[in-house]
DNA sequence: GTCGACCGAAGTGTATACAATTTTGCTTTT
DNA sequence: AAAAGCAAAATTGTATACACTTCGGTCGAC
């Protein structure tokens, strides 16, 4: 089962929705996302199926998909949801820290900084978010890091729609600040900037309301 | 999108495989529950496909759909999640403790002792799963009682497997343990606790491996 | 006697057809 | 002119049809 044809229309949107060409409360009819895939609609139902779970669109029964507008309230549970988890998480690590571990997390840092200079908005916020989930996949726990996974991708709307360079910038130097924090096993000190820093994340996303509606063939292009 | 059908038969599988009329490695065919729940392929599918995001199931391209097998690494990694998250909720959840919840918690525990003593082996499961669920319910996290329901749902299936009335009744009791030191507003306690609470769930689940396959029909009666 | 290739049955993957529901725009009524 | 009603069009929900892959077994070669 799952061909990667799915996959790959998931893919697809999932860019498009992140990067804002489809903007939240738009429709996503079936029929016109299968032409522009040149598929039948047996495939974007399932990769619409597919999206609902990660959040990314909404279903209503009968009347369709549309592009989710996270609300405010969740993004403020998620972050609360994020701070409990990789507070500890970040405890747990700083126990185990091998010398590879911090390498590897100096090695995502590098590449953290080039797209923020790049001005690559989509893979900056990308990589932002995955040195969280890197420091759980060091940590040789897959659950976790498909959890953090989630929970990041979750709010991936809205951090993506709201975040300056400025405020991206200040992310990896504070990732730089965590990781010497980790490499000098004081655990204490990387919890607390840990837990500072995602507060920050949260604080630095200005919530605004924006318009909705627009057109999917524009859009997917 | 998605109606109730889907819905039922999905609840239905999860029913079977939870209460292990379905053992792990057996395999679902479409056609087979399609005849048995009286629908198409169609709607069979998308229940299988909602299965597996749950974790119940595992699906091979082109060889179908099998009820999952979670590994023990999983499930350890799994309680190693649930300890950082629920440590910290629990901390949280003392912080802002009211006798309203206070009350709710004591209620539910009340119903955990009648299924523990009923032997209601599925019912004791699900509630003494529901007590961690609850209390991010009671403190208006939305998104925290989602994650941790889709983390306890994600080892139900060895959980289910392993546990003992005796495991049951101590899990109880440590509950209530738990709501007395959040009822004293002791929230270093409440969190020693909890973390205990969950080391000896882990620690009661004997890890043994089962025999698969099953007859599906028969399953389901 | 064992290994390998081929053939048929069974099962999954995708597309299409049909039914049921919602949406839309026009007509009618007040 | 605004609102309500109705019918046609569009869209979703479900079933079925067909293509393609996998699985099992038999037959033949070595």
């Amino acid at each position: 089962m799952e061909t990667s044809t799915t996959h790959h229309i998931v893919e697809s949107l999932t860019r498009a929705i992140v990067e804002h060409r489809l903007l939240p409360g738009s429709k996503l009819a079936e029929q016109k996302l299968a032409d522009h895939f040149g598929v039948s609609r047996t495939l974007v139902r399932q990769a619409l199926f597919q999206l609902s779970q990660n959040r990314l669109i909404r279903l209503e029964p009968a009347r369709g998909a549309f592009v989710a507008a996270p609300s405010v309230e969740e993004a403020q549970q998620v972050f609360a949801v994020r701070r409990m988890l990789e507070a500890e998480m970040t405890r747990a690590f700083a126990k185990q820290v091998s010398s590879e571990q911090i390498t590897a997390l100096k090695e995502h840092i590098k590449q953290e900084r080039e797209a923020v200079t790049q001005g690559d908005i989509t893979g900056r916020t990308e990589l932002l978010g995955d040195f969280h989930v890197r420091m759980a996949e060091l940590m040789h726990n897959d659950v976790l890091a498909q959890v953090l996974g989630e929970l990041i991708s979750r709010c991936a709307l809205i951090t993506l729609m709201y975040q300056s360079r400025n405020e991206a910038e200040h992310s990896t130097d504070e990732h730089v600040t965590i990781v010497a924090a980790l490499e000098a096993k004081d655990s204490d000190l990387a919890v607390r900037l840990m837990h500072e820093h995602l507060l920050h994340v949260e604080a630095s996303l200005t919530f605004d309301r924006k318009v909705p509606t627009q057109d999917i063939a524009m859009a997917l292009s």
